[in-house]
DNA sequence: AATCCGGGGAG
DNA sequence: CTCCCAGGATT
């Protein structure tokens, strides 16, 4: 795994992104009932409730756990069938095991509070890296970063570290954070980290127009937002690959694959596989000059279509393209309207840029 | 390092 | 339908 390294330009970039992230936190947060008096306990619960689990779920049963089990005394008492039905329904039962485990230890062990040491912290029953360094800083206000998936894809984008978004990644990531993180107000950083990856910066479809640290954020200039981070769950290959839709007024072109080997003989717009470090419109230009032979003058981002083969998961970027320079007719390079196209053999993918070509070429 | 552990909601 | 979500424990 690559090891981080502090650029100057992030030295002088740290105190920029750090408070506009405090800025944005305090005008943008949403009111969630566990950051109404944030006790320890409180906050305790709501981390467990919230591992692998979205906010709009927890909410009703952070309401009624609080109903119930007001402090932590009543959660040492009740019984684990009483636990376990006030978990119904929300999923990884075992959480409610180790929060009714962890109670009767603070219980006995710890003057019925939630432990301020990390290292005791650590060794209760349900608290991971996360939920230790979480309650550490949010209850406690103590310098301690979390990693979680939210934060994870955030940093990374921020970055502009490409990559599967998996806990690989964590060891540079809590790196970066230590040089990050303000030496104030953590109960509202780290909590700014997590909102900020939920709302404005998600997996799909982030919202980097409105992002207040957009001007600092490297995949947003590299134009890899949508590329950052690579997600593991699938076993197919993922792939990202830059296509060019070059067009002369209504005419475009199209070429034609080798006879032998993958879509023998098909016809389809030309592009290809994007590399490492490399972005879209890199790619569609490397890939036309070794194709096609020549230089694009125009590339604009049209589209992104997805397409699953039996081992690939293929993002087609589709580019809108011009050229100054001139293409010539072949046995394998055609020049054809949106009608002519359709006597055209072509793969299913790009049978989906055409219906979207159709529809902005009218 | 991989696998298991739930379920609801969004697209 | 698939993917995603304030992860941790176990093997």
């Amino acid at each position: 795994m690559k090891t981080l390294e502090i650029e100057t330009s992030q030295i002088d970039m740290r105190d920029e992104v750090v408070s506009s992230l405090l800025k944005w936190y305090q005008e943008n947060a949403r009111t969630l009932p566990w950051r109404d008096s944030p006790s320890p306990y409180r906050v305790w619960i709501s981390e467990i409730m919230l591992q692998q689990t979205t906010v709009a779920t927890v909410i009703p049963y952070f309401s009624r756990w609080m109903i119930d089990f007001p402090d932590i005394k009543s959660v040492a008492e009740a019984s684990l069938d009483e636990i376990l039905k006030q978990w119904q329904g929300l999923g990884y039962y075992r959480r409610a095991q180790n929060i009714h485990k962890a109670a009767n230890i603070m219980v006995e062990y710890f003057d019925g509070e939630v432990p301020e040491d990390k290292e005791t912290l650590k060794t209760l029953p349900g608290f991971g890296p996360y939920t230790t360094a979480a309650v550490l800083s949010i209850a406690f206000g103590q310098r301690e970063a979390i990693v979680d998936t939210n934060v994870r894809r955030f940093i990374m984008r921020l970055l502009g570290r490409e990559g599967i978004a998996d806990s690989k990644q964590d060891k540079w990531i809590r790196e970066y954070l230590e040089f990050l993180m303000p030496y104030k107000e953590m109960r509202s950083f780290n909590q700014s980290l997590m909102e900020i990856g939920a709302l404005i910066c998600p997996s799909k479809t982030p919202k980097c127009l409105i992002c207040p640290v957009q001007k600092n954020c490297k995949a947003f200039h590299l134009g890899l937002q949508d590329v950052i981070p690579i997600t593991k769950k699938k076993k197919l290959e993922k792939i990202d690959a830059g296509l060019a839709v070059i067009h002369d007024k209504k005419k475009f072109y199209i070429q034609k694959r080798p006879a032998k080997g993958l879509w023998a003989n098909m016809w389809e717009f030309p592009g290809g596989k994007r590399e490492e470090r490399e972005t879209l419109e890199e790619t569609v230009r490397r890939e036309i000059k070794e194709e096609v032979g020549i230089e694009l003058s125009h590339v604009v981002f049209f589209s992104k279509i997805r397409h699953f083969y039996t081992h690939f998961d293929v993002s087609l970027h589709v580019f809108i393209c011009e050229t100054n320079d001139f293409i010539e007719e072949s046995e394998v390079a055609a020049w054809v309207s949106l009608e002519e196209m359709k006597k055209y053999p072509m793969p299913s993918a790009n049978g989906k840029i055409l219906d979207q070509l159709r529809e902005h070429f009218v």
